[in-house]
RNA sequence: GGCCCAUUCGUCUAUCGGUUAGGACGCAAGAUUUUCAUUCUUGAAAGAGCAGUUCGAUUCUGCUAUGGGCUACCA
Protein backbone atom coordinates (compact mmCIF):
# COMPACT_ATOMS: atom_id res chain seq x y z
CA UNK A 1 0.00 0.00 0.00
CA UNK A 2 1.41 3.51 -0.94
CA UNK A 3 1.51 5.74 1.78
CA UNK A 4 -1.63 8.12 1.76
CA UNK A 5 -1.21 11.60 -0.02
CA UNK A 6 -3.71 14.22 -0.37
CA UNK A 7 -3.63 17.48 -1.44
CA UNK A 8 -5.44 20.52 -1.05
CA UNK A 9 -4.64 22.48 -4.12
CA UNK A 10 -6.95 26.45 -4.04
CA UNK A 11 -6.49 29.09 -6.51
CA UNK A 12 -5.13 32.26 -5.20
CA UNK A 13 -7.90 34.34 -6.71
CA UNK A 14 -9.25 36.20 -3.71
CA UNK A 15 -10.27 35.29 -0.10
CA UNK A 16 -10.82 31.24 0.39
CA UNK A 17 -14.46 30.44 -0.20
CA UNK A 18 -16.06 28.40 2.82
CA UNK A 19 -16.93 25.23 0.39
CA UNK A 20 -13.03 25.51 -0.11
CA UNK A 21 -12.59 25.61 3.90
CA UNK A 22 -14.68 22.64 4.07
CA UNK A 23 -12.75 20.97 0.87
CA UNK A 24 -9.90 21.22 2.57
CA UNK A 25 -11.14 20.18 5.99
CA UNK A 26 -11.94 16.75 4.82
CA UNK A 27 -8.81 15.94 2.70
CA UNK A 28 -7.19 17.11 6.25
CA UNK A 29 -9.46 14.14 8.24
CA UNK A 30 -8.64 11.72 5.24
CA UNK A 31 -5.00 12.03 5.51
CA UNK A 32 -5.06 12.22 9.71
CA UNK A 33 -7.66 9.51 9.56
CA UNK A 34 -4.95 7.27 7.08
CA UNK A 35 -1.85 8.25 8.87
CA UNK A 36 -0.77 10.53 5.37
CA UNK A 37 0.09 13.50 4.43
CA UNK A 38 -1.67 16.45 3.61
CA UNK A 39 -0.75 18.97 1.14
CA UNK A 40 -1.24 22.93 0.20
CA UNK A 41 -0.34 22.95 -3.99
CA UNK A 42 -1.29 26.62 -4.70
CA UNK A 43 -2.91 26.68 -8.49
CA UNK A 44 -2.09 29.78 -10.12
CA UNK A 45 -1.69 28.80 -13.42
CA UNK A 46 -4.14 31.66 -14.33
CA UNK A 47 -1.27 34.58 -14.50
CA UNK A 48 -4.57 36.96 -15.50
CA UNK A 49 -6.16 36.02 -12.39
CA UNK A 50 -3.62 36.50 -9.37
CA UNK A 51 -4.59 38.09 -6.53
CA UNK A 52 -2.13 39.23 -3.96
CA UNK A 53 -2.62 38.24 -0.85
CA UNK A 54 -4.62 35.44 -1.30
CA UNK A 55 -2.37 32.76 -1.08
CA UNK A 56 -1.27 34.33 2.45
CA UNK A 57 -5.17 34.33 3.55
CA UNK A 58 -5.45 30.69 2.62
CA UNK A 59 -2.50 29.61 4.87
CA UNK A 60 -4.18 32.02 7.17
CA UNK A 61 -7.03 30.74 7.22
CA UNK A 62 -6.36 26.92 7.45
CA UNK A 63 -4.40 27.51 10.46
CA UNK A 64 -7.09 29.53 12.34
CA UNK A 65 -8.96 26.36 12.12
CA UNK A 66 -6.34 24.03 12.76
CA UNK A 67 -6.01 22.20 9.28
CA UNK A 68 -2.70 21.65 9.62
CA UNK A 69 -0.40 21.35 6.53
CA UNK A 70 2.15 18.64 6.38
CA UNK A 71 3.67 19.92 3.05
CA UNK A 72 3.94 22.16 0.48
CA UNK A 73 2.52 26.12 1.06
CA UNK A 74 2.45 26.72 4.61
CA UNK A 75 4.09 23.99 6.17
CA UNK A 76 6.90 24.07 8.82
CA UNK A 77 8.99 22.21 6.10
CA UNK A 78 8.20 22.48 2.29
CA UNK A 79 8.58 19.07 1.61
CA UNK A 80 10.54 17.36 -1.24
CA UNK A 81 8.13 17.44 -4.36
CA UNK A 82 8.18 21.15 -4.42
CA UNK A 83 8.08 23.85 -5.60
CA UNK A 84 4.14 23.75 -4.41
CA UNK A 85 2.93 26.54 -6.79
CA UNK A 86 2.33 25.97 -9.78
CA UNK A 87 3.79 28.96 -11.63
CA UNK A 88 6.92 28.06 -10.12
CA UNK A 89 6.71 24.89 -12.11
CA UNK A 90 6.25 26.24 -15.41
CA UNK A 91 10.04 24.23 -16.14
CA UNK A 92 8.24 20.97 -15.49
CA UNK A 93 5.34 20.64 -17.29
CA UNK A 94 7.00 21.72 -21.03
CA UNK A 95 8.48 18.27 -20.72
CA UNK A 96 5.00 16.24 -20.63
CA UNK A 97 3.28 18.97 -22.98
CA UNK A 98 6.22 17.81 -25.67
CA UNK A 99 5.52 14.16 -24.58
CA UNK A 100 2.08 14.48 -25.73
CA UNK A 101 2.81 16.23 -28.76
CA UNK A 102 5.18 13.88 -29.72
CA UNK A 103 2.90 10.53 -29.14
CA UNK A 104 0.45 12.32 -31.47
CA UNK A 105 -1.94 12.87 -28.45
CA UNK A 106 -2.09 16.64 -28.45
CA UNK A 107 -1.56 19.50 -31.07
CA UNK A 108 -0.74 22.97 -31.84
CA UNK A 109 -3.43 24.90 -32.34
CA UNK A 110 -3.74 28.68 -33.37
CA UNK A 111 -7.07 29.75 -33.88
CA UNK A 112 -7.21 33.13 -32.09
CA UNK A 113 -9.73 33.87 -29.22
CA UNK A 114 -12.05 36.31 -31.85
CA UNK A 115 -11.69 33.17 -34.25
CA UNK A 116 -12.89 30.77 -31.56
CA UNK A 117 -15.74 32.85 -30.40
CA UNK A 118 -17.45 33.42 -33.90
CA UNK A 119 -17.11 29.85 -35.01
CA UNK A 120 -19.18 29.41 -31.86
CA UNK A 121 -21.63 32.30 -32.61
CA UNK A 122 -21.80 30.65 -36.49
CA UNK A 123 -22.51 27.28 -35.47
CA UNK A 124 -24.25 25.86 -32.40
CA UNK A 125 -23.22 23.80 -29.76
CA UNK A 126 -19.51 24.17 -31.24
CA UNK A 127 -16.92 22.03 -29.56
CA UNK A 128 -13.50 21.81 -30.60
CA UNK A 129 -13.34 17.98 -31.03
CA UNK A 130 -13.15 14.93 -33.61
CA UNK A 131 -15.66 16.34 -35.67
CA UNK A 132 -14.36 19.94 -36.34
CA UNK A 133 -10.08 19.90 -35.75
CA UNK A 134 -10.16 19.60 -38.95
CA UNK A 135 -11.34 22.83 -39.99
CA UNK A 136 -9.12 24.59 -37.55
CA UNK A 137 -6.41 26.06 -37.77
CA UNK A 138 -3.64 23.99 -36.27
CA UNK A 139 -0.73 21.05 -36.74
CA UNK A 140 -3.18 18.43 -37.56
CA UNK A 141 -4.39 21.06 -40.64
CA UNK A 142 -1.66 23.31 -41.41
CA UNK A 143 1.39 22.18 -43.29
CA UNK A 144 4.37 21.39 -41.32
CA UNK A 145 6.51 23.90 -42.63
CA UNK A 146 3.61 26.03 -41.89
CA UNK A 147 3.33 25.19 -38.43
CA UNK A 148 7.31 25.50 -38.02
CA UNK A 149 7.34 29.53 -39.48
CA UNK A 150 4.86 30.30 -37.41
CA UNK A 151 6.15 29.15 -34.13
CA UNK A 152 9.73 30.10 -35.13
CA UNK A 153 7.34 33.90 -36.03
CA UNK A 154 6.66 33.61 -31.96
CA UNK A 155 3.22 33.36 -33.30
CA UNK A 156 0.55 32.81 -29.86
CA UNK A 157 -0.58 28.99 -29.77
CA UNK A 158 -2.03 26.49 -27.12
CA UNK A 159 -1.67 23.10 -27.30
CA UNK A 160 -4.60 20.75 -27.19
CA UNK A 161 -5.36 17.52 -25.78
CA UNK A 162 -6.45 15.11 -28.96
CA UNK A 163 -9.73 12.99 -27.62
CA UNK A 164 -9.84 9.67 -29.48
CA UNK A 165 -14.41 10.04 -29.50
CA UNK A 166 -16.27 7.00 -29.44
CA UNK A 167 -14.64 5.79 -25.97
CA UNK A 168 -16.91 5.06 -22.66
CA UNK A 169 -14.75 6.87 -20.16
CA UNK A 170 -15.17 5.36 -16.35
CA UNK A 171 -14.42 7.78 -13.49
CA UNK A 172 -14.51 5.37 -9.94
CA UNK A 173 -15.61 7.40 -7.70
CA UNK A 174 -15.36 7.09 -3.99
CA UNK A 175 -18.29 8.98 -3.39
CA UNK A 176 -20.76 8.21 -6.07
CA UNK A 177 -19.43 4.82 -7.61
CA UNK A 178 -18.71 4.42 -10.76
CA UNK A 179 -19.19 7.30 -13.55
CA UNK A 180 -19.24 6.56 -16.85
CA UNK A 181 -19.20 9.71 -19.77
CA UNK A 182 -18.79 8.73 -23.68
CA UNK A 183 -15.28 10.71 -25.13
CA UNK A 184 -16.81 12.29 -27.85
CA UNK A 185 -18.72 14.71 -25.49
CA UNK A 186 -15.48 16.18 -24.26
CA UNK A 187 -13.54 18.34 -26.16
CA UNK A 188 -9.95 19.16 -27.47
CA UNK A 189 -9.21 21.03 -23.72
CA UNK A 190 -6.67 23.36 -24.16
CA UNK A 191 -3.80 21.70 -22.02
CA UNK A 192 -0.94 24.73 -22.50
CA UNK A 193 -1.01 28.02 -23.76
CA UNK A 194 1.87 30.04 -25.05
CA UNK A 195 1.12 33.50 -23.97
CA UNK A 196 2.79 32.62 -20.32
CA UNK A 197 3.84 29.18 -21.31
CA UNK A 198 1.88 27.76 -18.19
CA UNK A 199 -0.18 24.63 -18.35
CA UNK A 200 -4.22 24.40 -17.54
CA UNK A 201 -5.37 23.08 -14.51
CA UNK A 202 -6.40 19.91 -16.16
CA UNK A 203 -2.93 19.12 -17.15
CA UNK A 204 -0.85 20.89 -14.32
CA UNK A 205 -3.53 18.76 -11.67
CA UNK A 206 -2.61 15.99 -13.54
CA UNK A 207 1.26 16.31 -13.91
CA UNK A 208 1.34 17.63 -10.51
CA UNK A 209 -0.65 15.00 -8.59
CA UNK A 210 1.21 12.32 -9.99
CA UNK A 211 4.75 14.06 -9.38
CA UNK A 212 3.63 14.54 -5.98
CA UNK A 213 2.48 10.88 -5.81
CA UNK A 214 -1.37 12.02 -4.86
CA UNK A 215 -3.13 8.87 -3.58
CA UNK A 216 -6.33 10.56 -3.41
CA UNK A 217 -8.04 13.82 -5.30
CA UNK A 218 -10.93 14.63 -3.05
CA UNK A 219 -12.11 18.34 -4.28
CA UNK A 220 -15.83 19.38 -5.13
CA UNK A 221 -18.23 18.75 -7.58
CA UNK A 222 -18.16 20.82 -10.26
CA UNK A 223 -14.71 18.87 -10.76
CA UNK A 224 -17.35 15.54 -11.56
CA UNK A 225 -17.88 16.30 -15.33
CA UNK A 226 -14.04 16.72 -16.10
CA UNK A 227 -12.31 14.47 -14.29
CA UNK A 228 -12.65 12.02 -17.33
CA UNK A 229 -10.66 14.52 -19.24
CA UNK A 230 -7.95 13.95 -16.73
CA UNK A 231 -8.23 10.21 -16.45
CA UNK A 232 -7.76 10.06 -20.28
CA UNK A 233 -4.33 12.58 -19.41
CA UNK A 234 -3.42 10.16 -17.08
CA UNK A 235 -3.64 7.32 -19.53
CA UNK A 236 -2.38 9.31 -22.77
CA UNK A 237 0.78 10.33 -20.15
CA UNK A 238 1.00 6.18 -19.28
CA UNK A 239 0.20 6.98 -15.75
CA UNK A 240 -2.94 5.24 -15.61
CA UNK A 241 -1.59 2.45 -13.27
CA UNK A 242 -0.51 5.06 -10.58
CA UNK A 243 -3.94 7.39 -11.22
CA UNK A 244 -4.77 8.84 -8.02
CA UNK A 245 -8.81 7.51 -6.72
CA UNK A 246 -11.36 10.53 -7.21
CA UNK A 247 -13.83 11.67 -4.61
CA UNK A 248 -15.78 14.48 -5.77
CA UNK A 249 -18.07 16.01 -2.87
CA UNK A 250 -21.52 17.83 -2.73
CA UNK A 251 -21.67 21.65 -2.97
CA UNK A 252 -22.34 23.95 -0.70
CA UNK A 253 -25.31 25.46 -1.70
CA UNK A 254 -27.34 28.86 -0.80
CA UNK A 255 -29.40 28.89 2.24
CA UNK A 256 -32.67 30.26 0.50
CA UNK A 257 -33.45 30.04 -3.08
CA UNK A 258 -30.69 28.37 -5.66
CA UNK A 259 -27.57 27.36 -6.73
CA UNK A 260 -24.35 26.93 -5.15
CA UNK A 261 -23.22 29.42 -2.45
CA UNK A 262 -21.23 32.39 -3.31
CA UNK A 263 -19.96 35.60 -1.47
CA UNK A 264 -23.10 37.73 -2.47
CA UNK A 265 -24.78 35.78 -0.24
CA UNK A 266 -23.47 36.91 3.38
CA UNK A 267 -23.78 40.23 3.05
CA UNK A 268 -27.28 39.52 1.21
CA UNK A 269 -28.61 37.21 4.28
CA UNK A 270 -26.11 38.98 6.57
CA UNK A 271 -23.88 35.99 7.91
CA UNK A 272 -20.04 35.43 6.93
CA UNK A 273 -18.94 32.94 3.59
CA UNK A 274 -15.23 33.10 4.51
CA UNK A 275 -12.72 32.30 7.52
CA UNK A 276 -11.61 35.58 8.06
CA UNK A 277 -12.42 39.18 6.73
CA UNK A 278 -10.61 40.39 3.38
CA UNK A 279 -10.22 43.43 1.91
CA UNK A 280 -10.15 43.12 -1.71
CA UNK A 281 -7.07 44.80 -2.70
CA UNK A 282 -8.68 46.22 -6.40
CA UNK A 283 -12.02 47.33 -5.14
CA UNK A 284 -11.87 48.00 -1.76
CA UNK A 285 -14.50 45.86 -0.97
CA UNK A 286 -14.80 44.33 2.55
CA UNK A 287 -15.75 40.75 3.08
CA UNK A 288 -17.00 39.20 6.32
CA UNK A 289 -15.32 36.13 8.08
CA UNK A 290 -16.05 33.94 10.67
CA UNK A 291 -13.14 34.89 12.97
CA UNK A 292 -14.08 38.43 13.13
CA UNK A 293 -17.78 37.68 13.56
CA UNK A 294 -17.07 36.07 16.64
CA UNK A 295 -17.13 32.29 15.71
CA UNK A 296 -14.27 29.91 17.16
CA UNK A 297 -12.66 27.80 14.67
CA UNK A 298 -13.91 24.79 16.91
CA UNK A 299 -17.23 25.21 16.30
CA UNK A 300 -17.00 26.03 12.53
CA UNK A 301 -15.17 23.16 11.75
CA UNK A 302 -17.58 20.97 13.82
CA UNK A 303 -20.56 22.69 11.71
CA UNK A 304 -18.64 22.48 8.47
CA UNK A 305 -17.73 18.58 8.77
CA UNK A 306 -21.12 17.96 9.67
CA UNK A 307 -22.45 19.91 5.93
CA UNK A 308 -22.74 16.98 3.84
CA UNK A 309 -20.81 14.24 6.32
CA UNK A 310 -22.30 11.87 9.65
CA UNK A 311 -21.04 9.42 11.28
CA UNK A 312 -24.22 7.59 11.54
CA UNK A 313 -24.45 8.42 15.28
CA UNK A 314 -26.69 10.83 17.13
CA UNK A 315 -23.23 12.89 17.77
CA UNK A 316 -23.49 16.21 17.19
CA UNK A 317 -20.35 17.53 18.62
CA UNK A 318 -16.94 16.31 17.67
CA UNK A 319 -13.78 17.55 18.85
CA UNK A 320 -10.93 17.81 15.90
CA UNK A 321 -9.56 14.36 17.21
CA UNK A 322 -12.91 12.88 17.22
CA UNK A 323 -13.57 13.95 13.24
CA UNK A 324 -10.46 11.95 12.39
CA UNK A 325 -11.25 9.43 14.50
CA UNK A 326 -14.62 9.04 12.82
CA UNK A 327 -14.12 10.75 9.22
CA UNK A 328 -14.84 8.53 6.20
CA UNK A 329 -15.45 9.37 2.56
CA UNK A 330 -17.69 6.39 2.47
CA UNK A 331 -19.77 8.42 4.78
CA UNK A 332 -19.61 11.70 2.65
CA UNK A 333 -23.47 12.72 1.41
CA UNK A 334 -24.32 12.63 -2.33
CA UNK A 335 -26.08 15.64 -2.93
CA UNK A 336 -25.80 19.22 -1.89
CA UNK A 337 -25.74 21.17 1.76
CA UNK A 338 -27.74 24.03 2.23
CA UNK A 339 -25.74 26.44 4.16
CA UNK A 340 -27.53 27.05 7.57
CA UNK A 341 -26.65 29.68 9.23
CA UNK A 342 -29.16 29.45 12.49
CA UNK A 343 -27.44 25.74 12.75
CA UNK A 344 -23.90 27.64 12.45
CA UNK A 345 -24.76 29.53 15.50
CA UNK A 346 -26.09 26.62 17.75
CA UNK A 347 -22.40 25.16 17.21
CA UNK A 348 -20.86 28.31 18.62
CA UNK A 349 -23.81 29.13 21.59
CA UNK A 350 -22.24 25.20 22.65
CA UNK A 351 -18.66 25.62 21.76
CA UNK A 352 -19.01 29.28 24.14
CA UNK A 353 -20.69 27.23 26.47
CA UNK A 354 -18.14 24.16 27.14
CA UNK A 355 -15.35 26.91 27.39
CA UNK A 356 -14.26 27.39 30.83
CA UNK A 357 -15.34 30.95 32.53
CA UNK A 358 -11.85 31.76 33.31
CA UNK A 359 -11.09 31.14 29.26
CA UNK A 360 -14.08 33.23 28.34
CA UNK A 361 -13.27 35.99 30.99
CA UNK A 362 -9.72 36.24 29.67
CA UNK A 363 -11.09 36.85 26.04
CA UNK A 364 -13.46 39.10 27.70
CA UNK A 365 -11.01 41.33 29.12
CA UNK A 366 -9.45 41.96 26.39
CA UNK A 367 -12.75 43.99 25.18
CA UNK A 368 -13.25 45.17 28.53
CA UNK A 369 -10.26 47.29 28.36
CA UNK A 370 -10.50 48.15 24.78
CA UNK A 371 -13.84 49.87 25.97
CA UNK A 372 -12.16 51.53 28.88
CA UNK A 373 -12.68 49.17 32.04
CA UNK A 374 -10.03 47.59 34.01
CA UNK A 375 -11.42 45.11 36.41
CA UNK A 376 -10.95 42.46 38.61
CA UNK A 377 -10.09 39.07 37.23
CA UNK A 378 -12.24 37.16 39.50
CA UNK A 379 -15.19 39.23 39.34
CA UNK A 380 -14.95 39.39 35.37
CA UNK A 381 -15.15 35.36 35.73
CA UNK A 382 -18.08 35.60 38.32
CA UNK A 383 -19.81 37.48 35.42
CA UNK A 384 -19.62 35.83 32.82
CA UNK A 385 -20.70 32.14 34.98
CA UNK A 386 -23.76 34.59 35.37
CA UNK A 387 -23.94 36.04 31.88
CA UNK A 388 -22.63 32.95 29.29
CA UNK A 389 -25.74 30.82 28.57
CA UNK A 390 -27.30 33.60 27.08
CA UNK A 391 -24.87 34.51 24.45
CA UNK A 392 -24.06 32.80 21.36
CA UNK A 393 -20.88 34.57 21.04
CA UNK A 394 -17.86 36.36 22.14
CA UNK A 395 -19.46 39.54 21.31
CA UNK A 396 -22.39 39.13 22.80
CA UNK A 397 -20.93 39.07 26.44
CA UNK A 398 -20.97 42.68 26.50
CA UNK A 399 -24.49 43.18 25.43
CA UNK A 400 -25.16 41.17 28.18
CA UNK A 401 -23.19 41.98 30.71
CA UNK A 402 -22.80 46.32 29.87
CA UNK A 403 -25.11 46.92 33.52
CA UNK A 404 -22.41 45.44 35.73
CA UNK A 405 -19.87 47.82 34.06
CA UNK A 406 -21.73 50.99 34.10
CA UNK A 407 -24.43 52.53 35.76
CA UNK A 408 -27.81 52.36 33.43
CA UNK A 409 -28.18 56.00 31.45
CA UNK A 410 -31.75 55.24 30.90
CA UNK A 411 -35.12 53.09 30.92
CA UNK A 412 -36.61 50.59 29.03
CA UNK A 413 -40.29 52.87 28.58
CA UNK A 414 -42.34 49.68 28.09
CA UNK A 415 -40.87 48.28 31.64
CA UNK A 416 -41.21 51.56 33.45
CA UNK A 417 -45.01 51.41 32.56
CA UNK A 418 -45.61 48.06 33.72
CA UNK A 419 -43.42 48.04 37.18
CA UNK A 420 -42.67 51.94 37.81
CA UNK A 421 -45.86 51.87 39.79
CA UNK A 422 -46.57 55.02 42.02
CA UNK A 423 -45.99 52.99 45.49
CA UNK A 424 -42.46 51.88 44.46
CA UNK A 425 -40.52 55.25 44.72
CA UNK A 426 -40.97 54.62 48.57
CA UNK A 427 -40.67 51.03 48.44
CA UNK A 428 -37.45 51.29 46.74
CA UNK A 429 -35.97 53.88 48.83
CA UNK A 430 -36.64 51.81 52.46
CA UNK A 431 -34.98 48.85 50.53
CA UNK A 432 -31.87 50.92 49.63
CA UNK A 433 -31.46 51.44 52.88
CA UNK A 434 -32.32 48.31 54.66
CA UNK A 435 -29.75 46.86 51.75
CA UNK A 436 -27.21 49.18 53.06
CA UNK A 437 -27.76 48.18 56.50
CA UNK A 438 -27.28 44.77 56.07
CA UNK A 439 -24.05 42.65 57.07
CA UNK A 440 -24.78 39.84 54.45
CA UNK A 441 -22.90 40.46 51.05
CA UNK A 442 -23.47 37.18 49.26
CA UNK A 443 -26.49 36.53 47.12
CA UNK A 444 -27.77 34.41 49.11
CA UNK A 445 -27.91 35.53 52.13
CA UNK A 446 -29.02 38.80 50.56
CA UNK A 447 -32.00 37.05 49.34
CA UNK A 448 -33.12 35.08 52.21
CA UNK A 449 -33.22 39.28 53.91
CA UNK A 450 -34.57 40.80 51.78
CA UNK A 451 -37.21 38.84 51.07
CA UNK A 452 -38.02 38.58 54.60
CA UNK A 453 -38.70 42.19 54.87
CA UNK A 454 -40.50 42.21 52.03
CA UNK A 455 -42.89 40.29 53.25
CA UNK A 456 -42.84 41.73 56.55
CA UNK A 457 -43.89 44.66 55.04
CA UNK A 458 -46.27 43.43 53.08
CA UNK A 459 -45.00 44.60 49.78
CA UNK A 460 -45.46 43.13 46.44
CA UNK A 461 -42.61 41.24 45.91
CA UNK A 462 -42.58 41.17 42.02
CA UNK A 463 -43.65 44.34 41.37
CA UNK A 464 -40.88 45.53 44.21
CA UNK A 465 -38.11 42.68 42.66
CA UNK A 466 -38.97 44.17 39.23
CA UNK A 467 -38.34 47.26 39.62
CA UNK A 468 -35.51 46.99 41.47
CA UNK A 469 -33.96 44.92 38.59
CA UNK A 470 -35.22 48.02 36.82
CA UNK A 471 -32.73 50.26 38.71
CA UNK A 472 -29.68 48.21 38.25
CA UNK A 473 -30.02 47.09 35.31
CA UNK A 474 -32.28 49.69 32.87
CA UNK A 475 -34.28 46.80 31.89
CA UNK A 476 -35.99 43.47 32.51
CA UNK A 477 -33.44 41.28 32.21
CA UNK A 478 -30.38 39.39 33.14
CA UNK A 479 -29.61 36.89 35.83
CA UNK A 480 -30.95 36.68 39.26
CA UNK A 481 -31.02 39.95 41.17
CA UNK A 482 -29.28 39.24 43.81
CA UNK A 483 -26.50 38.17 42.11
CA UNK A 484 -26.41 41.21 39.98
CA UNK A 485 -26.21 43.09 44.07
CA UNK A 486 -23.62 40.76 45.26
CA UNK A 487 -21.56 41.62 42.02
CA UNK A 488 -22.49 45.35 42.59
CA UNK A 489 -21.68 45.50 45.93
CA UNK A 490 -24.69 47.48 48.28
CA UNK A 491 -23.31 50.75 47.80
CA UNK A 492 -23.58 50.61 43.81
CA UNK A 493 -26.81 49.54 43.97
CA UNK A 494 -28.19 52.14 46.57
CA UNK A 495 -26.35 54.83 44.57
CA UNK A 496 -28.50 53.02 41.46
CA UNK A 497 -31.15 52.95 42.91
CA UNK A 498 -31.50 56.46 44.38
CA UNK A 499 -30.38 57.31 40.36
CA UNK A 500 -33.80 55.79 38.98
CA UNK A 501 -36.20 57.06 41.59
CA UNK A 502 -34.45 60.36 41.16
CA UNK A 503 -35.00 59.87 36.81
CA UNK A 504 -38.20 57.86 36.55
CA UNK A 505 -39.72 59.73 39.53
CA UNK A 506 -38.98 63.43 38.29
CA UNK A 507 -40.17 62.70 34.69
CA UNK A 508 -44.18 60.85 36.28
C1' G B 1 -29.32 23.31 -26.02
C1' G B 2 -25.74 19.06 -24.78
C1' C B 3 -23.40 16.11 -20.90
C1' C B 4 -22.85 14.68 -15.74
C1' C B 5 -24.65 14.38 -10.66
C1' A B 6 -28.41 14.42 -7.15
C1' U B 7 -33.72 14.04 -4.79
C1' U B 8 -36.30 11.46 3.26
C1' C B 9 -39.57 16.79 7.97
C1' G B 10 -38.48 24.27 6.39
C1' U B 11 -32.78 22.96 7.05
C1' C B 12 -28.56 19.17 8.12
C1' U B 13 -29.20 14.07 8.18
C1' A B 14 -30.09 8.33 10.03
C1' U B 15 -32.19 4.01 7.57
C1' C B 16 -27.50 -0.45 3.85
C1' G B 17 -35.96 -4.78 1.33
C1' G B 18 -39.89 -5.90 6.53
C1' U B 19 -39.04 0.46 11.64
C1' U B 20 -44.98 3.63 15.13
C1' A B 21 -39.28 6.36 9.24
C1' G B 22 -34.84 8.06 14.28
C1' G B 23 -31.72 12.42 15.77
C1' A B 24 -30.17 17.69 15.47
C1' C B 25 -31.19 23.05 14.13
C1' G B 26 -35.31 26.10 13.71
C1' C B 27 -40.60 26.62 15.06
C1' A B 28 -44.91 26.02 18.67
C1' A B 29 -46.85 24.81 23.57
C1' G B 30 -46.03 23.74 28.67
C1' A B 31 -42.81 23.50 33.12
C1' U B 32 -38.87 26.10 35.71
C1' U B 33 -37.17 31.38 36.42
C1' U B 34 -39.84 37.63 40.72
C1' U B 35 -37.40 39.37 34.61
C1' C B 36 -34.78 37.91 30.11
C1' A B 37 -32.21 33.86 28.63
C1' U B 38 -30.73 28.93 29.80
C1' U B 39 -32.57 24.14 30.96
C1' C B 40 -36.35 20.30 30.82
C1' U B 41 -40.88 18.09 28.72
C1' U B 42 -44.20 17.76 24.78
C1' G B 43 -45.86 18.80 19.81
C1' A B 44 -46.33 19.94 14.56
C1' A B 45 -43.22 18.50 10.51
C1' A B 46 -40.60 14.03 5.41
C1' G B 47 -39.73 9.28 1.62
C1' A B 48 -41.01 14.36 -5.71
C1' G B 49 -44.43 11.61 -9.23
C1' C B 50 -45.50 7.28 -12.18
C1' A B 51 -44.42 2.45 -13.61
C1' G B 52 -41.69 -2.12 -12.76
C1' U B 53 -38.85 -6.15 -9.80
C1' U B 54 -40.45 -8.53 -5.12
C1' C B 55 -44.54 -12.01 -0.55
C1' G B 56 -43.02 -6.97 0.81
C1' A B 57 -40.19 -1.18 -1.25
C1' U B 58 -37.84 5.17 1.39
C1' U B 59 -34.21 1.43 0.15
C1' C B 60 -33.28 -2.02 -6.41
C1' U B 61 -34.49 -0.63 -11.98
C1' G B 62 -36.69 2.66 -15.67
C1' C B 63 -39.22 7.06 -17.09
C1' U B 64 -40.90 11.97 -15.78
C1' A B 65 -40.38 16.21 -12.81
C1' U B 66 -37.42 19.24 -9.89
C1' G B 67 -32.67 20.97 -8.11
C1' G B 68 -27.48 21.43 -8.90
C1' G B 69 -22.89 21.29 -11.66
C1' C B 70 -20.06 21.49 -16.18
C1' U B 71 -20.07 23.12 -21.17
C1' A B 72 -13.39 29.30 -21.53
C1' C B 73 -6.38 30.23 -23.93
C1' C B 74 -10.88 30.09 -15.14
C1' A B 75 -9.88 27.10 -11.50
Amino acid sequence: MRRVRVRFAPSPTGPLHIGGVRTALYNFLFARKNNGDMLLRIEDTDSSRFVPGAEDYIVESLKWLGITIDEGIGAEKEGAFGPYRQSERKHIYRKYVDQLLNDGKAYIAFDSPIELESKRAEIPNFQYDAQTRLSMNNSLTLPEEEVRKRLENDEQYVVRIKIEPGEDIVVNDLIRGEVSINSSVIDDKVIFKSVDELPTYHLANVVDDYLMQITHVIRGEEWLPSSPLHVLLYRYLGWENEMPQFAHLPLLLKPDGKGKLSKRDGDRLGFPVFPLNWKDPRTGEIYNGFREAGYFPEAVVNFLALLGWNPGTDQEIFSMDELIEQFSLERVSKSGAKFDYEKAKWFNHKYLQMKPDEEVADIFQRILIEKGFIEDTDKVIKIISLIKDRADFITDLWEQSHYFFEAPEHYDAKAVQKRWKPEIPEQLEELGKMLLSLEAASADEMEKSIKEWISGKNYHLGNLMNALRLALVGELKGPSIFEIVEVLGKEEAARRIKKAIEVLSGES
